[in-house]
DNA sequence: CTGTTAGCGCTTTCAA
DNA sequence: TTGAAAGCGCTAACAG
């Protein structure tokens, strides 16, 4: 009678029991964990194999005090850099033998929620691409030895580390091929309330400029688009092209802004590279398409991901070593908006 | 000496003592299951709050035999629409007090696995939004009672619920309105190894150009992708330019491919709606930008997604209710490459 | 209504 | 090297 009764699912007892050893025994072979001799490990190993055995990894997790999940915590997904880094992080967790827990939040307190979660599910670390979480709640993934990384984000907290596309040097490239390619006014797009990464880039080419000489207090103009994405550049184009100037090369903070824009001029009658020059950031898959061939900065989404699991895994290995921030290479990817001069 | 050691984490035990009660009449506050007097509830829950506590979800699981956790099967993420996709389940999931788990598939073999690991962390439902599951792994979930739903996937297998953007009847809508905008030569665009999805969208679409009068032998032309997404779109027009028939209407399977299309068409001259027309499928935000505005279905991810978690639960209470699959209906948007017909 | 008791399935000392 | 035993933190019968 009880080999009719239907097996909830088969644990390591039975297993255990089957190769005629101990449940201690069984642990220790598949764990690769304490001294088991090879002859044990054998007959283990085969009775798990022939009974299907799948360790129950809520039952590991709650012992070990860590599962293997890796929480991701994501916002508005639909904009395609932010689904790409999304991607290359998913292969990269997986890669590594964890698996995403992932979460998108639409506002701060969204964010300390989601951490909260997190932590009740004893993750191994936390990926943050959007937000910043509130100082006490890192340290509560601190205090709990859950490593925290953020990616583009401001390093400002102790103990997390941070991945970050190196915003400067790109901001640097651009200012230098726009100069090259014959621009001597400039523009800088971006939104209100632009992210920390945003601002740096728009920082960091107005530095170049003044070091190519430009005066830029007049040639330099901003464009501020009133809102984020393509709708944002959009709008920056409608109020920007009557005082566009000849020899303009603008330089904008992202993919999508920078879409927008060369709609909103074309819609105008001013086309790229023809009555102004322009450079993203992102390199989106969209910027390579026929009708924008946008050039671009690359962000390099594989080596930020794999850079964030390494931090993720040195930190849980030292919790208590100082915040280090990872600075990934971008390439200008050259296009038809602001073609290589040779 | 005890206060001075840092305490790992608090536990259910540490709120009985504070609350001066037992740890079942906690487990009972918290999960409002089992009696329990208003008071002791209050006492308990202000120990709770005053103590931070926060449910062990491993522990939880583990003993419930169920994580609040939801499965996600993706894959090329990368895609506008299905990050979107993406987008609208991981809304619903959250709001309806799950955790995404996602996974990214890249063959199907990654399938197995992935599904795999989902039951060993006992997954309260597994959504599979690419690929097909060998039977026998579904087997072993619906032996689980781990209820699975696929999304736009062929409605194959029994105990498997199934949730599907009505393509029948948006290829109907698109036949019609091409038709009714003068359209009398039809295409049929589709990559090929296209999804049952693309398929189903081809074969109703000709179904309802014979139930227009059109010879569809005659007057149907399919226009096969090498590849899919848009460089097979762009591939597919460069074949088919010379053979362009005036007042032709093509109907293409998704948005990518259409807009590769139309990108191949203007690269050599010829555009929507002067030269031809275009009916894609999605309405991925890019294909409202300016430099495409493709006429497009609608498929609506947040109903979508409602009704997967619907079904989720639904079958959850009842594992062995027959299979069902639930149409979301496709809204017709109409723009420039085939204009509305007042 | 409340406390006691027995697990959920796995890991990890600690003796043997 | 191995097994016994004591948990990890929580839930759910079952008496009281």
């Amino acid at each position: 009678m009880t080999s009719s009764l239907r097996k909830q699912s088969v644990t390591a007892q039975d297993v255990a029991r089957r190769a005629g050893v101990s449940r201690a025994v069984v642990s220790r072979a598949l764990s690769n964990n304490g001294s088991i001799s090879s002859e044990a490990r054998e007959r283990v190993l085969r009775a798990a194999e022939e009974l299907g055995y799948q360790v129950n990894f809520l039952a590991q997790g709650l012992n070990r005090r860590r599962s293997h999940l890796i929480g991701v915590i994501v916002s508005r997904i639909g904009d395609p850099f932010r689904s790409s880094l999304l991607d290359g992080l998913l292969s990269e967790i997986q890669r590594r033998g964890f698996q995403a827990l992932v979460a998108e939040i639409r506002s701060e307190a969204d964010l300390a929620e989601t951490l909260r979660r997190f932590t009740q599910f004893r993750v191994s670390g936390v990926i943050v691409t959007s937000g910043k979480p509130p100082e006490a709640l890192v340290n509560e993934c601190v205090q709990q030895q859950i490593p925290v990384v953020g990616i583009n984000r401001q390093p400002d907290s102790p103990y997390v580390d941070y991945v970050c596309s190196d915003n400067a040097a790109g901001a640097v490239l651009a200012a230098e091929q726009l100069y090259r390619a014959g621009c001597r006014r400039f523009g800088w797009l971006n939104n209100q309330d632009s992210t920390w990464a945003g601002r740096m880039r728009g920082e960091a080419f107005r530095l170049a400029l003044v070091d190519l000489g430009i005066d830029t207090e007049r040639d330099l103009l901003p464009l501020l688009a009133p809102e984020e994405g393509y709708d944002g550049g959009l709008q920056a184009a409608a109020g920007q092209v009557p005082q566009v100037p000849s020899s303009l090369g603008v330089f904008c903070a992202n993919a999508q802004l920078a879409l927008g824009f060369l709609d909103g001029m074309k819609q105008r009658g001013r086309q790229a590279p023809e009555d102004f020059q322009l450079i993203g950031f992102d390199n989106t898959p969209q910027t390579a398409q026929y009708s924008y061939q946008l050039s671009t900065l690359h962000q390099d989404v594989a080596e930020i991901a794999r850079q964030a699991l390494t931090c993720l895994l040195e930190r849980a290995s030292d919790p208590q070593r100082p915040s280090r921030t990872t600075w990934v290479k971008v390439v200008l990817i050259h296009r038809r908006t602001s073609p290589s001069i040779l």
